[in-house]
RNA sequence: GGGCAGGUACCAAAGUGGUUAAAUGGGGCGGGCUGUAAACCCGCUGCGGGAACGCUUCGGAGGUUCGAAUCCUUCCCUGCCCA
């Protein structure tokens, strides 16, 4: 363990986009240090979303390096605040969760963030503990503490109030309940997406609030996701899961832009930034093909969560596949009960696609292959009397092995 | 409580009695070119049908009409102004 303050501060800054205020991290660093007391670092988590991906990561690696210091993190789930959602537009209330699906969540959780963080050094924690025990009293004592106009600088807010959309009162609660965490935990630091600022900020006020002293403020920056423009997250099925089988993750790696390529290089590997400047100069000079720097990427990031062996064989995979145009070694197999069936009825009935039109219509755009050859019939009818299996081939990527019972 | 403006497909946004399964853009998907990159080109994008065609959609429910996303009634929702 680092044993030094400057010497933390810089280790912790790295691949940060702020810190408020540097200055008071370098204090309690100090005072951690002088105590010989952890800091407490507090980063909340969406309960009803528990897959994490790779734009999570981000943020797991940082709560790493503070806890290679030493300090202490919590991984907060956020489930009574997730009864309201974090302002979003869509301004519903969801039910709240039942205890079960709690635990379900958080055991899914566990598994998937061990793959970045100690699970000893860990601390798991539920904002309903103390939320959920709030009075009509308490909280109108927490909304005391901040006023209206301070809210609605918040971007989404403000916005949404010039475009004349909608915004309900429970949603302006969220950043003071948040707030409230850090008040319960007496958090040192906050960590969270640069998304997150306005949150977090919140959390220093009301703890002024509470005679505490203000949180230190960490944002990241957030990844974004395989189109490389929106921020990656599950509802826009652009991310990439950490319990994405290895070649579906290598494939999806090859399957970004150039320039997000460099930036999962900065944010998703240790690899220093003056290696990453120097490659972007060599691809410009041509010295360097970007598919290789690309399925190197690819392998560095399978090897992460599947291991070394795993990830080579991904990136081998893969080569038979696109290069070599080879089918796959393993693919997903269709049992059928009957030797000759129409094509279409398979299609829909195995749900590749959702109805028969959308399948007919990819026929018939020449997206369906059986075996080496382009399906051009709509009513094709599969024949596995003579042959034991088929190849299924759908678009460029999707393969499945067709099999009787 | 009063006045005004709105609610259209994944999103944005046209359409104000038939020619509208609904313009256009974005997104998504497929094909071509490639490095499963970018850019570019072509096509598709409610459900069923091989097709002809049929069926269900324009906030909800009723109604007028041969015929409605378009007119009427009512309810729900949103924004703005006034109180």
């Amino acid at each position: 363990m680092i044993k030094d303050v400057e010497q933390q501060f810089e280790y912790l800054k790295k691949g940060c986009v702020e810190i408020i205020q540097e200055e008071e991290l370098k204090t309690r660093i100090e005072r951690s240090l002088k105590e010989n007391k952890p800091l407490k670092v507090k980063t909340g988590f969406d309960p009803t979303a528990p897959d994490i991906h790779l734009g999570h990561t981000v943020l797991l690696r940082k709560m790493k390096h503070f806890q290679d210091l030493g300090h202490d993190v919590i991984f907060l789930i956020g489930d009574f605040t997730g009864l309201i959602g974090d302002p979003s537009g869509k301004s519903v209330t969801r039910p709240p969760m039942t205890q079960e699906q709690i635990q379900k969540n958080a055991e899914t959780y566990k598994s998937q963030i061990f793959k970045i963080l100690d699970p000893e050094k860990t601390i798991i924690d539920f904002n309903s503990r103390w939320l959920g025990k709030l009075t009509s009293f308490d909280i109108i004592n927490l909304t005391s503490k901040y006023t209206v106009a301070r809210i609605l600088e918040r971007d989404d807010f403000s916005n949404r109030l010039k475009n004349g959309l909608p915004i309900s009162v429970h949603e302006i609660l969220y950043p003071l309940m948040q707030a409230y965490d850090s008040v319960a935990l007496k958090a040192d630091v906050e960590l969270g997406g640069t998304d997150q600022k306005f949150n977090l900020l919140v959390g220093r006020e009301i703890q002024r609030g509470f005679n505490q002293e203000p949180q230190v403020v960490i944002t990241v920056p957030l990844l974004e996701g395989l189109d490389g423009v929106e921020k990656m997250s599950k509802s826009l099925n652009n991310y990439i899961g950490v319990t994405d089988p290895p070649n579906e993750m290598f494939g999806k790696i090859m399957s970004i832009t150039d320039p997000l390529m460099f930036r999962y290089y900065e944010l998703l590997t240790d690899l220093p930034l003056s290696k990453i400047e120097q490659w972007k100069k060599d691809i410009k000079e041509n010295k360097i093909n970007p598919r290789d720097l690309k399925s190197n990427l690819a392998e560095t990031i399978v090897r992460d969560f599947w291991g070394k062996e795993k990830a080579k064989e991904a990136n081998m995979e893969f080569k038979r596949i696109f290069k070599l145009k080879q089918t796959p070694s393993e693919l997903e197999e269709i049992k059928v009960s009957k030797p000759i069936f129409p094509l279409i009825d398979l299609l829909v009935d195995k749900n590749i696609f959702p109805s028969r039109g959308e399948a007919k219509r990819m026929i018939r755009q020449g997206g369906v292959y059986l075996g080496a050859e382009r399906v051009e019939d709509i009513g094709l009818k599969i024949d596995l009397s003579k042959q034991k299996h088929i190849i299924l081939k759908i678009g460029k990527r999707k393969f499945y092995k067709i099999a009787m019972k």
